[in-house]
DNA sequence: GTGAAAGCGCTAACAT
DNA sequence: ATGTTAGCGCTTTCAC
């Protein structure tokens, strides 16, 4: 048996029409008759036939690849943002090729603009914290390549973005907090450099006040969304003459760091500090007490921008869908914060 | 400005010489003249050219794609992986294609094979469990398609597999628990389907019989490698009328559910029960008390298979190395193992 | 040591 | 509705 692969060729000339005729049909472009179409169609499943992507791809200028760019330390985070984005992907005839890079290099824009180039990539999807750059995202549409960035803030088109609403997911935390009866607030916030951060903090802080809470500077401590830069920032807080009854960490991780020290310092979790976090890692159910947290819907997010990208590189004649760009992250209530005891 | 993408052609124009001996440069191969090489050089510096990866495959039948099939739920591990593939990749000029499918399904093995096919992969790595597969390693060998399989147990030809020595691993971990002192001692495996669960299982039970000490067969319990059927093994386990002072779990995620079983139960851990887990995933070290596990060299690993498929795409000539396919994961001794508390 | 020319498998003007 | 014919950008046999 020849077990070569099978090309367009072989379909026609088994169907006895032209390769442009079935090229037709893999395409769903021009029109073909509805006989010969079935006829085709029946010699492509027989002959379990697949296009060559590169050939393809060779001849429209399409790879029909899509780039994943992040720099992100959260595997987690990244791990369901790939199942995410490949739920559309397979679907849809693509595959999915990953570019972690260095945010921070000076040649970082330089690096995906070559990634994209050397393999054609029809896209790229982009997540925080790199997708917050200003200048990738002004290469990119100068180059006039595709992409779509997932983040917190909405700072693009909304053809080109899909965005968490932490601010409101914060909101909820900041309510909660207020209602199991807690004034005395703390936060640690992620590193200041990323909108993200930005976002949360002032999203807590500000719903507190509006509730006459004020989140005092001194209770304020930046953190470096690493369980590191938590324990040092539980530290202070904990060690603040006027210790705080809950503390409401940027992530997960810092989180977790805060339930250490509490623990070594011998202050009970949640009967005499609550704590909280971001992202709803795995950690977040793991840990004990398990971690009241909020929950981004991550992986619908990804489908989401997977859909936008595709939809923008195959420019299905309306415009690209730029009103479905936000979702919304809500509250995992779990054990780690509770009203207060009374004393 | 012309923005088009420079082309070989206009590298040959530019350099007064023919396409084919620009190709010769950019490959390596046939000979070409000091000077001529020196000055093409120069022009696809100047042009800032380089080559497009699907005309090149076309061409060539090479994609300079490698693919990762995968069907594990640990996300750490995945990413571990695909940043030590990438270490390589990249610098080789190859890119990264993830896959992750679904072992059980019927149609796995065709499903890979397709993957490869319609993106003309070049290479793919597979990790556990899919990595056992002994189907889709026949089915790729008899395509022609290259692959090295990520394991724990030395079941292909040592050219396309990279192996952790589990056994020799686990046997540190059964000499600590005696070391410790103690002798009643439990396993919760991972799935009896999976050779690395056996692999984990056999060696655990005979380093401890070595030493004369019976894994009785009450004391193992079959996980699935996930929370929730650590909490169940976990529960079965302490609940034993002859409970366990030591109980060895298949990986982490079980670990942990140990833990928190024993937390439920009141059993202090590690004054009156020992847990170790495997893997040292990112929960290891966060959870209270942290967990005593074992070490892969994930990322080190994943490099190794990178290297070694490529080595295989490219057939350096000399033969596929087939010595360096073995790595020996080491135990981190960490807080929930300890010496039984006298009474 | 170097070049001319024929494809790789597909898409896309341009017929018919 | 379908076929003809050129390429896409590269590698590669075969001459020179």
């Amino acid at each position: 048996m020849s077990d070569r692969k099978p090309t367009i060729n072989d379909v026609a000339r088994e169907a006895g029409v032209s390769k442009r005729t079935v090229s037709r049909v893999l395409n769903g472009s021009g029109s073909v008759g509805e006989k010969t179409r079935a006829e085709i169609q029946e010699v492509i499943a027989r002959l379990n036939f697949s296009p060559d992507k590169q050939a393809r791809g060779l001849a429209s200028s399409r790879s029909y690849l899509l780039g994943l760019i992040y720099d992100n330390p959260d595997a987690l985070y990244i791990d369901q943002v790939q199942r995410g984005v490949l739920d559309l992907c397979t679907q849809k005839g693509y595959e999915l090729v990953v570019h972690p890079c260095q945010y921070k290099a000076a040649d970082m824009v330089e690096d995906c603009l070559q990634f994209i180039r050397r393999s054609q990539i029809d896209g790229v999807i982009i997540l925080p914290p790199v997708s917050e750059s200003r200048d990738l995202a002004m290469a990119l549409r100068e180059a006039g390549h595709h992409y779509v960035r997932m983040a917190s803030v909405d700072f693009d088109d909304h053809a080109s973005i899909v965005v968490s609403d932490d601010r409101a997911a914060v909101r909820e935390m900041a309510r909660y907090f207020l209602s199991l009866g807690h004034t005395e607030i703390a936060m640690i916030t992620g590193p200041m450099g990323y909108h993200s951060s930005n976002e949360r903090l002032l999203g807590f802080k500000d719903s507190l006040a509006e509730q006459g809470v004020i989140l005092d500077e001194s209770r304020i401590v930046e953190g470096q969304n690493t369980y590191d830069s938590g324990l040092a920032s539980a530290r202070k807080l904990l060690n603040l003459p006027n210790r705080p009854t809950a503390i409401f960490a940027n992530n997960d991780e810092m989180a977790a760091a805060v339930l250490r020290v509490a623990r070594t310092l011998d202050i009970d979790v949640p009967t005499e500090l609550s704590v909280a976090g971001f992202d709803d890692n795995m950690l977040a159910s793991r840990i004990m007490p398990s971690l009241t947290t909020i929950q981004r819907p991550v992986r619908a997010m990804a489908t989401l921008a997977a859909e936008k990208i595709i939809q923008a590189i195959e420019q299905t004649g309306k415009d690209v869908n730029s009103d479905d760009f936000l979702v919304k992250p809500h509250l995992i209530i779990r054990e780690s914060a509770a009203p207060l005891k009374a004393r």
